[in-house]
RNA sequence: GUGCCAGUAGCUCAGCAGGAUAGAGCAACGGACUUCUAAUCCGUCGGUCGGGUGUUCGAAUCAUCUCUGGCACGCCA
C-alpha cells in the first residue's frame, strides 16, 4: 500500500458499512444502500483527523434527524484492525473519526521506502495522454501567454505523469496557412527594402512589422546579395521562409529549453497538408454530409453538429483553414495515433474554438471528452507597481527571453504555476528577482537548502542516521512535528487532485505549505544535540521533508539548492 | 447583441462533487537569534465572499436575475 489516504478510506468506509449492516440488522436503521462514503479532513483539528458527512447525506432515507443516525451509527461501529481510536458525533451530524498516530508514522516509512517515487498513484493506469501546449506561431518570438502555457503544460504533462498517465508533450508548429504567407510577403517586403530602398518598396499594413523579420531580411541578404530580384515572387517568398523559419523554430526550441521545457513530438502543421491529411478528413466529413458549399467554400456543417453557426473548412481559393489542419491534426493523435486522451493548452482568448473542435471530432467517433482543452487567462506584467508592456532591455514587447533573463528560470516557472489556470495572472516581476522573505521561491528554496544542510552538519559530525524501522518515531509528538508529517502524508492524494482537477499550480501551493509547516517545526524543535533517540527520528522527518520538497522541485522543474 | 471566464481581507490569490467559527501570503503593528542557515518563526489587526432572489436542515459553493472587468463571435489562428 503505497497511499496511506486510500488506506484510511478503505477502513473507515468498512466500518460505517459494517455499522449500517448492524443497524440494519437489528431494525434501527432501514436497508440503505452505501456504495461510497464522502471522507474529509476537517478543516478544525478538535474535529478530528478525519470525517464524513454520510448520516446526514441518508437523513432522508433513514427517516430520521442526522444526528440520530449518527449516533446509531456509531454504537455499532468496530475499528479492529484499524487505525481508528474513537468516532464522535458533532454539529449537524458529522462523524468525526481521531486516529491512532501510528498511521502518520505509517506514512514516514513509506516515504522512506519510495523515496523519490513517493507520490506517484495510478489514476491514469497507463492511459495515453497526449498534451500539446505552447505550439507557438513560429512567425516571430514567444510573448506571455506563452510563456504561461509553457509552464502550466510542463508541469501537468509531469503531473500527469506521476499520476500514472503514459504521456506524451507535444508541440504543434504551425508552418502553414495564412500567418506563413504574411511571413513570407513581410520578408519580401523587408529584402526588397534593403535591396531597392526603404522608400522605394511599401511595407504591407497587415505584415509582421517586427524587428525580427528585418534582421532575418538582413541576415538573408548579407549571405546571399541581391540574387532574389530576379526571382518570382513566389519563388523569392518560398527561399525566404525556408530560410527564416528554420532558425525561428530552432531559436524556439532553445528558448523553451532554457525554460526547462523539452518535447516528445514536434508536430509539422504542413506535413499534414503535404500528405493528404486534410484533404482526406474534409473529404470523409463531406462522405458523411457534415459539409455543406455556399460560396465557392467548403463549410463545416454547423447545424449538424449542434454549432452556433459553420465554419469554413476550404475558402473560396482553394486554401484549406487552420480549422480543417486542427481536425486533420486531431484525427492523427486520436485515430493514426491512437492516444486515449488529448489535452490542448490554449489561451483563453481561443476559447471559441473549443466546441466547434469537439464537435468537429465526433463524426470520426471520437467523443467529446476525449479532447480537454485548458484555457488559462492572459498575463500582465507590473514593474514598480505599474503595467510594464515594453522590455526594459529593447524596448519592444517583453519575450519570453528576456523574460529568462529578467527573473531567470525559477522564478518565472514558479509564478507562472502559482494560480489556477483560469484566472488572470499579474506577474510582478520585482518580487520574482528579489532574495528576500516574500519571494516564495526563495521561501521553498530555502527549506530545501536548511534541510540539506542541517544533514551535512550532522554528517560532519559523524551522526550516522538509522534506518526507519530500527528508529522509534513514536518519539515525533510535538504538534509542529505531527502537523509536518500530517502534510508529507497529503502529497500523493495532492497529486491525484492535481491530475484530476489539471491543476498543477495546487502542487507549487502545496509544496509552499510543506516548507511553512518546516520552518514551524524548525524553529519549534532541535534535532542536532537531542537525545539520540529522538534525533535519529527527527532525523527522519526532516529527510521525509526534503524528499517531499525535493520531489516537488524537481516535478516543476526548480532548482533545489543544497546550500543558499 | 450573443457566448465564455473572472469578481472572496488594503494588495495577490486559495477554498467552489453544498457542510461545522470563510483561509494563506504580502502590506501594517508587536515580539523571538549564546544553541542545527533570522532568506526563518510566533502573535495582533484586517471580510456585506460584487448585489438581489430562489433551491434546503445548511449556500462563497447550486439555479436565476443583475452590476463590473477581460475575452471571443473573420473565407485570421
Amino acid at each position: 500500500m503505497n497511499n496511506i489516504f486510500d488506506q484510511i478510506r478503505e477502513q473507515l468506509f468498512k466500518v460505517v458499512k459494517g455499522a449500517f449492516f448492524a443497524c440494519e440488522k437489528k431494525g434501527s436503521l432501514p436497508g440503505i444502500q452505501i456504495d461510497d462514503i464522502l471522507i474529509e479532513v476537517p478543516r478544525e483539528r478538535d474535529f478530528g483527523d478525519f470525517s464524513t458527512n454520510i448520516a446526514m447525506q441518508v437523513s432522508k432515507q433513514a427517516k430520521m434527524p442526522p444526528r440520530k443516525t449518527a449516533e446509531l451509527l456509531v454504537s455499532e461501529f468496530d475499528f479492529s484492525g484499524t487505525y481508528i481510536e474513537r468516532a464522535e458525533v458533532a454539529g449537524p451530524g458529522f462523524l468525526n473519526f481521531y486516529l491512532k498516530k501510528d498511521w502518520l508514522y505509517e506514512s514516514l516509512h513509506i516515504i522512506q521506502e519510495k523515496q523519490d517515487k513517493y507520490g506517484e498513484v495510478d489514476l491514469g493506469k497507463g492511459i495515453k495522454v497526449n498534451v500539446e501546449f505552447v505550439s507557438a506561431n513560429p512567425t516571430g518570438p514567444l510573448h506571455m501567454g506563452n510563456a504561461r502555457g509553457g509552464a502550466l503544460g510542463d508541469c501537468l504533462a509531469s503531473v500527469l505523469s506521476k499520476a500514472g498517465y503514459d504521456v506524451t508533450k507535444e508541440f504543434y508548429i504551425n508552418d502553414a496557412g495564412n500567418q506563413i504567407e504574411k511571413f513570407g510577403i513581410s520578408l519580401e517586403a523587408r529584402y526588397l527594402q534593403i535591396v531597392l530602398g526603404e522608400d522605394k518598396v511599401e511595407f504591407p499594413e497587415d505584415g509582421y512589422h517586427g524587428e525580427d523579420i528585418i534582421e532575418h531580411a538582413k541576415a538573408y541578404y548579407e549571405k546571399n546579395g541581391d540574387i532574389l530580384l530576379e526571382k518570382s515572387p513566389e519563388e523569392r517568398r518560398k527561399i525566404l521562409v525556408d530560410y527564416a523559419l528554420p532558425i525561428n523554430i530552432k531559436k524556439i526550441r532553445e528558448t523553451l529549453e532554457a525554460y526547462g521545457i523539452t518535447y516528445d513530438v514536434w508536430f509539422s502543421e504542413k506535413t499534414l497538408h503535404e500528405s493528404g491529411a486534410v484533404k482526406k478528413t474534409i473529404d470523409f466529413l463531406t462522405e458523411k454530409g457534415y459539409t455543406v458549399e455556399k460560396d465557392d467554400a467548403i463549410w463545416l456543417n454547423g447545424e449538424k453538429l449542434g454549432l452556433e453557426k459553420d465554419e469554413v473548412l476550404v475558402r473560396n481559393n482553394g486554401i484549406a483553414t487552420y480549422m480543417a489542419a486542427d481536425i486533420a491534426y486531431h484525427y492523427n493523435k486520436f485515430i493514426t495515433r491512437g492516444f486515449d486522451w488529448a489535452i490542448d493548452l490554449w489561451g483563453a482568448d481561443h476559447h471559441g474554438h473549443v466546441a466547434r473542435m469537439k464537435a468537429a471530432m465526433e463524426p470520426f467517433g471520437v467523443k467529446k471528452d476525449r479532447l480537454e482543452v485548458v484555457l488559462f487567462q492572459l498575463v500582465r506584467l507590473y514593474r514598480n507597481g505599474e503595467l510594464a508592456r515594453m522590455s526594459k532591455r529593447t524596448g519592444k514587447a517583453i519575450s519570453l527571453e528576456d523574460l529568462l533573463e529578467e527573473v531567470g528560470r525559477d522564478a518565472a516557472r514558479f509564478f507562472f504555476n502559482l494560480k489556477t489556470s483560469g484566472s488572470h495572472l499579474d506577474f510582478d516581476l520585482d518580487l520574482a528577482v528579489k532574495q528576500s522573505n516574500d519571494n516564495p521561491v526563495f521561501y521553498v528554496q530555502y527549506a530545501h537548502a536548511r534541510i540539506c544542510s542541517l544533514l551535512r552538519k550532522l554528517k560532519e559530525e559523524g551522526v550516522e542516521p538509522k534506518p526507519v524501522e530500527a528508529v522509534n518515531l513514536t518519539l515525533l509528538k510535538e504538534n509542529e512535528e505531527i502537523e509536518l508529517i500530517r502534510k508529507l502524508s497529503e502529497y500523493p492524494e495532492e497529486i491525484g487532485l492535481a491530475a484530476k482537477t489539471l491543476e498543477p499550480s495546487r502542487l507549487t501551493r502545496y509544496v509552499m505549505d510543506v516548507a511553512a509547516h518546516f520552518h514551524s517545526f524548525y524553529n519549534a524543535c532541535r534535532v542536532k544535540g537531542e537525545d539520540e533517540d529522538l534525533m535519529m527520528a527527527r532525523i527522519i522527518l526532516v529527510d521525509c521533508t526534503r524528499i517531499v520538497i525535493k520531489n516537488i522541485l524537481e516535478l516543476i522543474k526548480i532548482d533545489a539548492p543544497e546550500k543558499m
